[in-house]
DNA sequence: TAAACGTATATAAATATGTAGATATGTCGA
DNA sequence: TCGACATATCTACATATTTATATACGTTTA
């Protein structure tokens, strides 16, 4: 385990880019407290289902957000630590 | 001193969406180690005067960059402690 | 197996963004 | 003040992104 990720500067502009749009950096700090599934995501944020599985599509292809499968559901979360942590400083920021 | 920022969440997705592009990126990462003039940054990334300039002009607009005058100079620089924290740790995130 | 639910995709229109090149503005020193 | 250098702005174009709406797909369970 611990495979090195070995990511490309244009990896890493995805990330940013991912977060740089209100909707998706909206779904990343409710994910960073709840996963949750398309639904809960769409009711909780009063978005739309498509626009939700849109955005959670951008998120996960730039592996901000992972996705694992329950049952009929398949649950969102923060894809990683540091991804966490470039979060998390950013609200830090915005709150200082 | 110590005045808070009180940054909105559009604010925030400003500088993720700042960094979210390679040109621009690769300019913050450059001004991380080397504060520098935009004919600085123009000949080191090798990218044309204009270009550079209307990207400083965006990471200045996000305040991701701030501009100091020295002489005939503006001197490009991160504009603060959290920035160069985000930018520090997605290049953590890239290498690990 | 069919209904019901959860999720994903396709399309089209509006808007935003990135680029190059030309040109303008500002500022220092001779 | 004029020349030279540093930086900023404007225009035009191409490309990308966001959104809404409609619809399709896939799985569970009745």
């Amino acid at each position: 385990m611990n495979v090195s990720k070995n990511l490309s500067i244009s990896d890493l502009t995805m990330i940013y880019s991912a977060l740089g749009e209100e909707t998706r950096l909206a779904i990343a700090i409710y994910l960073l407290e709840n996963p949750s599934n398309v639904n809960a995501i769409s009711k909780n944020l009063n978005l739309s289902q498509p626009k939700v599985s849109h955005h959670l599509r951008i998120l996960k292809d730039s592996k901000v957000v992972k996705a694992t499968k329950d049952g009929k559901n398949v649950i969102y979360d923060i894809d990683d630590k540091h991804i966490e942590e470039i979060i998390k400083l950013g609200l830090i920021h915005m709150e200082c």
